[in-house]
RNA sequence: GGUCCUGUGGCCGAGCGGCUAGGCUCAGCUCUGCAAAAGCUGCUACAGCGGUUCGAAUCCGCUCGGGACCUCCA
């Protein structure tokens, strides 16, 4: 039960038993940030999404390396080759060197990662780091005949690879149709096909980042980063790569024609993309002006936010809706979805202090098949394409289970304790370790003084009634926590015990 | 224009041929010094019209909405 994965595979559009090539190995790839801004929300859902996979294929016992990159060189404006390089744009823009940028952003990019609780990947490679194996790569596919040189610029022919192999395959497409979609050259482009994409691109001579090639001065390609970076560290082939669906049409299509041009093989197995993000029912983008930042959505400082919504709350809600959805932000979605996350964490305390004691005299035979069930099918929810709005019905339907033992509602008796026990682990495993979530404390910055106030007023209280016992009580208890209370003429006042 | 996806109750969102999804909201009940928490009950949904089927939210066709990619974005 709890090994059978099926994956939506978006090269067959099927879902698929999941097999990995290596027994009880999974190799996992998935297209990481541009770090010339700041993380994208949207990015942010995917690198989320990624990580429940992630965290569910450790959970089912497989070794992964998942290896997620930095880009940080060689993305231009456009993604055909068009345009200025992002880097070197932000870093005029912000007077800094583009090697600043990167370093910036990726700093930023890590915070957030860490807020929303995700692990970091096993290997995180940036573009920059793996030149020389970009060109190799690159050497390669032009030794295959696959790839020309035009004054110091390589551009991958794409009607030679189509030739032999399907290029449109990720997206469904036929090539006579995708060369309908582009515009026609104009005279000042080098390249030979409408569709042809560079794998080198020859520096101009201000230009910050570049670096030498058997072709001069130059910088790679977007596309050939990932490429050279999942074969590297994954092998020529390897089990899953992911990213958002915006990047199947360009970036993964040409990633599979750079490998196959390459090494003459598939480079994956099984692809998996996630779905848009949308504001009120648009897409959340640049241009529409409904994007806002990770901190603007935790501070709620943004015009769409009627307050900030907490990183696990946005993760949970995010969680709700299956990966391949759109998922629609908006402040009353949020804010079911933040009630909802604290319900699952109040649970989350409660079972953890509930325990059996081997009591079963009033056993009920059909209750603990209910919770073994209920049980199962927070695998079973899972195991579907990593359905986790189905696990997550399935916990809250436990959650009533655990909230009426713990209110006595029904007699914990009336489980036995193998039922308990899976009960209990299977709704910790599946809050902490498989979703992710976690307690947030939510405490003023100046709780501890506050509450001491209270404290010594229920001190003086007790002390005008002459009710010793919880003066002694209360002056006790502090006294461990390392505070004395000192009755003095002003009052009562505290200090540090010396 | 081409390639696709999608329309579920007041809101969000699963399901994708027969079995109560779930959450939030609202109304009521139980419990309760007050309040909260928790539990229970109700609000009887599948865009429209045809068709296939013993049976359709789920498959097919048409109509009407919404959206994505092909062009910067995950």
């Amino acid at each position: 039960m709890q090994n059978q994965l099926f994956i939506y595979n978006t090269l067959s559009r099927t879902k698929e038993k999941f097999e990995p090539i290596n027994k009880g190995m999974v190799g996992l790839y998935v297209c990481g940030p541009t770090v010339y801004s700041d993380v994208h929300l949207g990015n942010c859902r995917t690198f989320i999404s990624f990580d429940l996979i992630y965290r569910y294929l450790l959970h089912l016992g497989f070794k992964v390396r998942y290896v997620r990159n930095i880009t940080d060189a060689g993305h231009l404006e456009g993604d055909r080759d068009e345009g200025e390089d992002k880097f070197e744009k932000k870093a005029k823009l912000e007077q800094l060197e583009p090697m600043e940028i990167v370093q910036k952003y990726t700093l930023g990019f890590h915070d957030v990662m860490r807020e929303f609780n995700t692990l970091p990947p096993s290997i995180e490679p940036t573009a920059t780091g793996h030149i020389c194996e970009q060109i190799e790569m690159i050497k390669h596919i032009i030794v295959n005949g696959f790839a020309y040189e035009v004054n110091g610029t390589i551009y991958f022919d794409v009607e030679k690879y189509n030739s032999q192999y399907k290029y449109g395959q990720l997206t469904n497409r036929q090539l006579e149709d995708l060369v309908a979609g582009t515009r026609e050259l104009n005279g000042q482009d080098e390249k030979r096909g409408r569709l042809d994409f560079a794998l080198w691109i020859k520096a101009k001579p201000e230009q910050i980042m570049q670096w030498l090639s058997p072709w001069g001065w130059g910088f790679p390609g977007w596309h050939i980063e990932c490429s050279a970076m999942s074969s590297k560290y994954l092998g020529n082939t390897f089990d899953i790569h992911g990213g958002g669906m915006d990047l199947q049409a360009t970036h993964h299509t040409n990633e599979i024609a750079q490998s196959q041009a390459c090494n003459h093989k598939t480079p994956v197995k099984y692809w998996m993309h996630t779905n848009m993000l949308t504001v009120n029912g648009v897409r959340m983008s640049k241009s529409a002006g409904n994007g806002f930042l990770p901190d603007q959505l935790f501070s709620g400082k943004h015009p769409l936010l009627e307050k900030g919504y907490s990183p696990m709350a946005v993760r949970f809600f995010m969680m709700q809706t299956h990966y391949r959805s759109t998922l629609d932000f908006s402040n009353e979605a949020l804010k079911a979805s933040e009630k909802a996350f604290k319900k699952i964490i109040n649970g989350l305390i409660t079972i953890k202090i509930l325990t059996h004691n081997e009591d079963t005299a009033s056993f009920d035979e059909e209750l603990n098949s209910d919770i073994l069930r209920l049980c199962s099918l927070c695998y079973a929810g899972m195991n579907d394409d990593f359905n986790s709005a189905i696990t997550i019905a399935n916990l809250f339907n436990l959650l009533k289970y655990i909230n009426s033992f713990h209110h006595n509602i029904l007699p914990l008796a009336s489980l036995n304790k193998n039922s308990f026990e899976t009960m209990k682990r299977t709704y910790i495993v599946f809050v902490e370790d498989i979703l992710g979530l976690k307690e947030e404390k939510f405490f003023k910055p100046n709780l501890i003084d506050d509450v001491l106030e209270i404290l010594l007023q229920t001190y003086k209280n007790a002390k005008e009634i002459k009710d010793y016992k919880t003066v002694d009580l209360i002056r006790a208890k502090i006294k461990e926590e390392g505070i004395i209370i000192k009755d003095t003429k002003n009052g009562v006042e505290w200090a540090y015990e010396e």
